[in-house]
DNA sequence: AACGTACTACGATGCCTATCGTACGAGCCG
DNA sequence: CGGCTCGTACGATAGGCATCGTAGTACGTT
């Protein structure tokens, strides 16, 4: 085989200078998205969108992995019928150091304060 | 005089208890109210709303200060015929230690990387 | 080939919002 | 008082967006 197992067509992502902060922080924005990227950093790396049980039709979930996408924020790759996604920590980290472990810090806090009121 | 300095009607605000990561980040999400903040974090404390030079009219001014005061990320009072604006750093570091300077610092390296390009 | 699964595309809907202009209110100063 | 400045309120407009449902495509499995 000439191409890796990446198998078929991949998806736009932005370079890594054409992130810009507001766009993150718009898609950090909506509880939904600032959920899934709270579940893919916890979980390390390179989930299905179908791994997550979100209180929205497939649509929807589908609309926001693409801003999530589009923003910069996670990265997408099709293996056979699933769609992986994962952080790009490493561009993000490189573009504004500390605002990621920031932000899921807040995110954390916020959680913790909110399941216990 | 029974009543300071504070001359007449105060504005609502939201509690600290009640100030949201996602309404914080969708406020700081657009250019100008991101440009707002870091001007009044630059320069301290407490500038007048006529103190920024936007390049939108007064009433879109007016209404970006409101968002910003009602996510819970400035403080508004009046004094005189001026409005003053405070970053609610005090109840943001309380909330989301490191947040602020994380938002700050990262929107200080794009507003580098983008006057550079 | 036939089927199932994972995800997409498209259109609709209702809400939110960034922007403007004009008209108004509140405080200061001559 | 009369005017000036600062900021507000309100209505309009245009675009964005979160959500859904349905129909469809891509891939793997049998």
């Amino acid at each position: 085989m000439t191409t890796p197992a990446v198998s078929s067509r991949d998806l736009p992502h932005p370079m890594r200078e054409e992130i810009r902060l507001e766009g993150v922080l718009h898609a950090l924005s909506d509880p939904m998205r600032l959920r899934i990227v709270r579940e893919l950093a916890a979980d390390g790396e390179e989930l299905s969108c179908s791994h997550f049980d979100l209180p929205v039709t497939k649509s929807t979930t589908t609309h926001h992995f693409r801003v999530l996408r589009e923003a910069g924020v996670i990265r997408q790759v099709y293996r056979g019928t699933a769609k992986m996604n994962g952080l790009r920590r490493d561009d993000l980290d490189d573009l504004f150091p500390g605002l990621l472990d920031a932000l899921l810090a807040a995110a954390g806090r916020q959680a913790v304060r909110l399941r216990d009121a």
